[in-house]
DNA sequence: CTGTTAGCGCTTTCAA
DNA sequence: TTGAAAGCGCTAACAG
């Protein structure tokens, strides 16, 4: 018995439409349709063959196969974006600002979201890998763990033996192309401008100290309060989760230690929402009686009540830097990193300090 | 000369780990390691081969080829997303539903933005399709155009007969398995509930048009008011883009056409901001004078100020349901349509009508 | 349980 | 310019 599917081109029987069937029904070489339709620039192909395979996979509504073009290339053009979660507005904006330049590029972009999983983030490094992503995207934070910071440092120097770039956000603590946002020398501003505005109890509202970012924004604070001759106690910093309901926990429980606090900086604008809302909750006025400030202004800042003095960091343009830092530059011999400044935001939910 | 790659398992030579430098080096036939490796349960292969396999790839550093699989399956381990905006909280929520569904299935998530371009989306229609994604799910609601409705149905069915499973958010005038947000109901819902309040000069401020969702929204308010025997004016209605700054510009317009309007209706959460913020820039109490509804519950809606009245929908769960429906079922004669409900979620921000 | 082998659909020399 | 043919790395019959 023969065999149904013995010969190249058979499939086209089977109904699956593939470069071999246009090159058949346009009367040309497969390698000659290949050209025409996948080879850059559109040279090098005579225009009436052109024609004839054009109108071909018209006719039998041609779809080339990513993978079997991934697989002859040994790349693809997909490029992988490694976040912590993709309903946290932080995340979303560099998204945006890395898939802006996707679409630029014409790559597909592969989103993984790790929960703040370290384990998870390296597993979809790992799967990244394994589908030959063009390159990828670390935009969660590293995490202050030297195991895992091994580990990371090999998986990306497999990701590059393999031709992959990686790109990271913030100083992972392993060597590779970086956008390092002014974590410390942001927060260090919003502590000196409180400290201006006369306050002389600042409490700090932070998320879990593993976190790089949390842990450069309270260095910042430190340092900051140490240059100016006071220092951050311990049991004015709570920790909780990095979100508003962290926030809000984190600031019940720091007035019940601390009811003399002046000042909160919370270390994103989520813990700062849930700040404001547990002042009011106690009825302290903001900024009347406590001070406020946020880090990040997402895009609802400004509508907090009041609107929040914050910390800016242009996320957006962090997400597409990255990007582009890899995809349109060589490797170089070192890592690369690009710094962006943070700025401060001044509105309404900071005041001098009540005497 | 001899060619450096003539034989099947030579790339070894190359530096790429293969599956068949992992045989080789495991002294197993390629079939064997494969079965070891990606064989899925995991049975069928004697615990000393498949010892010897493991610490091989282990040892090489082996690290599988996802175009390679897809190639030989012909079928990937990718769904893909289509949304608007990532930046935009409604599509990072359900963004984030149907990534947590994908983690279950243990696919990886292929995000595409067409910043409300049809042309966008259904060229990335193509490129999922073209990607062999196993799934897609087009969480932007449609766009109320004919030739575009023709085109996406012509691309759905290209993609299903490809094998592929299409949802979507919103039943975009085309067949295919949908989970359809109460737009209509919930929208009537807001519009008895400030009938009830007293409200007689209700209006709304509205995104595009060409977008189903406003239009549905629009459509339940009209209907909701005919039934209590008013009428939704033209004049009433402003149009703007469906974002904060659009909120706002459409209600600094709505003023100044009709400065009596007791209402306002904001067709998303996000314009409800803008209308808050300019009814505060206007000096226009709210509830007191105005009273103001948005749509979405998004995070922030009750961080808002006044904390916002507005119809909740279950984004993520949307999300959810959305790739279950072609991730756990199989397809069925007819396209199935989940409803899901919205529902008023009554908060500051509205109030009995000034009189 | 294990190995052989024929492709999957496309790219890319190499020759013509 | 165009075509022939040899893979890319892996899976899945099929045969032992």
């Amino acid at each position: 018995m023969v065999k149904a599917r013995s010969r190249p081109g058979a499939a086209a029987t089977t109904g699956a439409v593939t470069l071999s069937s246009v090159a058949e029904r346009a009367g040309v070489s497969l390698a000659t349709a290949s050209r025409v339709l996948h080879g850059s620039g559109g040279r090098a192909v005579g225009d009436a063959l052109r024609a004839r395979v054009f109108a071909a996979a018209q006719q039998l509504g041609y779809v080339s196969n990513g993978p079997a073009q991934a697989l002859a290339r040994a790349s693809s053009s997909v490029v992988g974006l490694v976040v912590h979660d993709v309903a946290d507005p932080y995340f979303s904006a560099i998204a945006a600002g890395a898939m802006r330049v996707a679409r630029a590029h014409d790559l597909m972009v592969m989103v993984a979201a790790t929960f703040r999983d370290p384990e998870l983030e390296l597993e979809y490094l790992a799967r990244l890998r394994a589908q030959r992503a063009r390159a990828v995207l670390l935009a969660g934070s590293g995490f202050t763990d030297p195991g895992y910071t091994s580990r990371l440092a090999a998986q990306i120097e497999g990701f590059e033996r393999q031709g992959g770039r990686v790109a990271l956000v913030g100083q992972h603590g392993v060597p590779a192309d970086a956008v390092l946002p002014g974590h410390r020398e942001g927060a260090a501003e919003a502590a000196r401008y409180l400290w201006e505005l006369g306050h002389r109890r600042i409490a700090v509202v932070c998320g879990p100290r593993a976190l790089e970012t949390v842990a450069h924004r309270l260095d910042g604070i430190r340092e900051a309060l140490r240059g100016l001759g006071a220092d951050l106690a311990e049991r004015d910093v709570v920790e909780a989760d990095f979100t508003r309901s962290g926030g809000r926990t984190a600031t019940l429980e720091l007035l019940r230690r601390n009811p003399g606090v002046t000042a909160i900086l919370a270390l994103n604008d989520l813990m700062a929402a849930g700040a404001l809302a547990a002042l009011r909750e106690e009825r302290r006025a903001v900024p009347a009686e406590v001070s406020v400030i946020g880090f990040d202004d997402l895009p609802q800042a400004a509508d907090l009540h009041p609107a929040l003095t914050t910390v800016r960091l242009p996320l957006e343009e962090i997400g597409e830097r990255a990007l582009r830092l890899i995809l349109e530059e060589e490797p170089g011999y070192a890592p690369r990193a690009v710094p962006v400044p943070a700025t401060l935001v001044m509105r309404a939910s900071t005041g001098p300090a009540p005497r």
